[in-house]
RNA sequence: CGGGGUGUAGCGCAGUCUGGUAGCGCAUCUGGUUUGGGACCAGAGGGUCGGGGGUUCGAAUCCCUCCACCCCGACCA
């Protein structure tokens, strides 16, 4: 491609409304441009991108058995009531209707149609296990797009499903999958991880994300190399602390703490470690008007984990203030164990707390050297809080000596894949069967794959970027290779040497780009940068007067003089190994 | 959806408080001088000041209303 035939459309300047790196250096490498919040135009140098992107996961999905096909973005309502989500799935479904008034909807997820169409099309079990995945664009009406593609509300995902007669045979496609997406995620060139993920209201055996690490990432994932832990923080499983519960030595007191409330400010003022104090969070319960969750003072609630105890009312809501002096007879700030009627959900490590503080429910005043079962009821103990970097992991050895290695780490990351079994849900609810050996009629239980191939664009720049621009790895790069030429339009010697290594280059079929332009040679750098472009060859006068071409990696911290007589073969090693 | 904010040329902004008929930088076009890290000179084009309504002799500016977009909280590829 010559760049005078080529839309560049880089912008010098950032567009006020990005925040994120990513959708700063998409808007100025011209590769997006908004057109209405969360939706976009992608641009010829972003589409090269996002075809790359494309091609690597079908690559792999091909080689991992799934067949791809293609389904409609606009789905009937029908297939929608059939499996219950019309009504359930609230705002985010984009509804319309046709010139008839017959509602439909534009898909969010394909479950419903590959559902109702394999139920007709597969009659036995001999066609099975069967995968199907498409790479195509969904629309998902999020309540607030933001940061540009990252997190759009028309985008393209990569979706598959797949059928089988036996929960087994999910299980092993479920991990056919699991290494197609380390294959992908690899050679895109990316740092990712795989974690453990929630099953959500989906639920299921199994659910795996996998992230791509960046700090900017949404997402917190809490990891334990030595035991190749990974997983969610929302979800990572937080470990009592080590050793039994220390016998009671103090004698409880009640201490005036006047206009002390955070757990800081009482600590600070008792004089106490943080660590040796409780909160006391009263909650909307299930069964009772308020139940009451007790951590410890450094701890923070894991609503995700509240949640999923049968007392706690879901989604979790906290009590009004109201409701807290009735129950309590304090407010928020003075909430402790001691004398509370409501039941009492205690985090492991606050219950593995002997002569801690808590508050005395009476405003103003805290109680110290309060014990379990001496001074309050022992507690219901349940895993309630968010894991902390320096925690043990869940597959440390609990009962051995204490050792650095055996603790999590948090790191964050983007979510740009997820893998689930999804069990009978939508075979059961689209009655999709076949007939097993015994020609009885089975329902198919269904695994479903997706990846955010949009997503992954935005995500590869904000973990490849530097001041200048973006930096592709190669397999995601728009091109591989710009030739720049220094007087392209003034020297015939120049002009010549760049369009025979542009033609060369292009016969390997490797993608280079000749900056034809006549500007001057800093914008034509400062543009190649931008862009992100790998690799990159200057051709000038003086250099060929010595036979010499520079070559430039992107992101290298200098340029190095060549021979021009094999830099084309040169190239092709560098460029393809 | 709740809370906060912003809409002026393709992009970044000033002008709004205190009403007087729209400006700066970048980009674009023409001519010239330049040519190894976003050049310089001269000229030019480009604006329903988010939309509608009102107040006024006069509205980007004041008032009402609608809309769009952005940021902070609960969801997801």
């Amino acid at each position: 491609m010559r760049t005078s035939r080529f839309l560049l459309s880089t912008l010098k300047e950032t567009p006020a409304d990005a925040e994120i790196i990513s959708h700063q250096l998409m808007l100025r490498a011209g590769m997006i441009r908004k057109v209405a919040a969360g939706i976009y135009n992608w641009l010829p140098l972003g589409l090269r991108v996002l075809r790359k992107v494309e091609n690597v996961v079908r690559d792999e999905m091909n080689d991992a058995g799934a067949q791809e096909l293609l389904m409609p973005a606009v789905q009937p309502a029908e297939l929608w009531q059939q499996s219950g989500r019309w009504e359930m799935y609230g705002g985010e479904l984009l509804r319309m209707n046709d010139r008839h008034q017959r509602d439909f909807c534009y898909g969010p997820t394909h479950e419903e149609v590959i559902t109702s169409l394999m139920s007709n099309e597969i009659r036995s079990y001999k066609q099975l296990p069967a995968n199907f995945y498409q790479i195509q664009t969904k629309f998902r009406d999020e309540r607030r797009p933001r940061f540009g593609v990252m997190r759009a509300r028309e985008f393209v995902m990569k979706d598959a499903y797949s059928f089988h007669l036996t929960q087994d045979s999910l299980q092993e496609t479920y991990e056919v999958m699991h290494t197609a997406y380390s294959n992908i995620f690899s050679r895109l060139g990316l740092g990712f991880r795989a974690v453990e993920a929630d099953t959500g209201s989906i639920g299921g055996n199994a659910s795996h994300e996998f992230h791509v690490l960046a700090d900017s990432g949404e997402d917190a994932i809490a990891v334990c190399d030595k035991h190749q832990y990974a997983a969610n923080v929302e979800l990572a499983e937080a470990l009592a602390i080590r050793g039994e519960r220390p016998t009671a030595n103090a004698d409880l007191s009640k201490v005036e703490t006047p206009d002390k409330h955070s757990i800081d400010e009482v600590a600070e003022f008792l004089n106490v470690a943080s660590t040796d104090t409780v909160k006391t969070l009263l909650v909307v319960g299930e069964e009772h008007e308020v139940v009451a969750l007790v951590l410890r003072g450094d701890h923070e609630l894991n609503e995700l984990k509240a949640e999923k105890h049968p007392l706690v009312k879901a989604p979790l809501t906290w009590a009004s203030d109201e409701q807290i002096n009735a129950v309590a007879g304090c407010s928020a700030g003075s909430i402790g164990t001691v004398e509370l009627s409501v039941p009492v959900i205690a985090d492991r490590s606050a219950a593995n707390l002997a002569d801690f503080v808590c508050g005395a429910n009476e405003d103003g005043f805290h109680y110290t050297g309060v014990n379990w079962a001496r001074d309050c009821a022992e507690p219901e103990v349940f895993d309630l809080r968010k894991v902390q970097a320096g925690d043990l992991c869940a597959r440390a050895d609990a009962t051995s000596a204490a050792n650095d290695d055996d603790v999590l780490s948090i790191t964050r990351g983007i979510e740009v894949g997820h893998i689930f079994q999804l069990g009978t849900k939508y075979s059961e609810a689209m009655n999709a069967t076949c007939l097993d050996q015994n020609g009885k009629a089975a329902v198919m239980p269904m695994g479903c794959y997706g990846i955010g191939v949009s997503r992954i664009v935005a995500a590869a720049i904000e973990q490849n970027h530097d001041e200048r621009g973006i930096i592709w790895p190669t397999a995601m790069a728009p091109f591989q290779l710009v030739i720049t030429p220094i007087g392209y339009n003034k020297s015939d010697e120049v002009k010549q040497a760049c369009d025979r290594l542009y033609a060369e280059l292009k016969d390997l079929g490797i993608d280079v780009l000749l900056d034809d332009r006549n500007e001057r040679p800093g914008i034509m750098f400062a543009d190649a940068d931008l862009m992100g472009i790998p690799h990159r060859v200057v051709i000038g006068a003086k250099s060929l007067q010595n036979q010499q071409v520079e070559y430039k990696k992107r992101g290298a911290e200098s340029a190095q003089d060549l021979p021009i007589e094999n830099i084309t073969a040169w190239l092709d090693t560098e460029i393809r190994g």
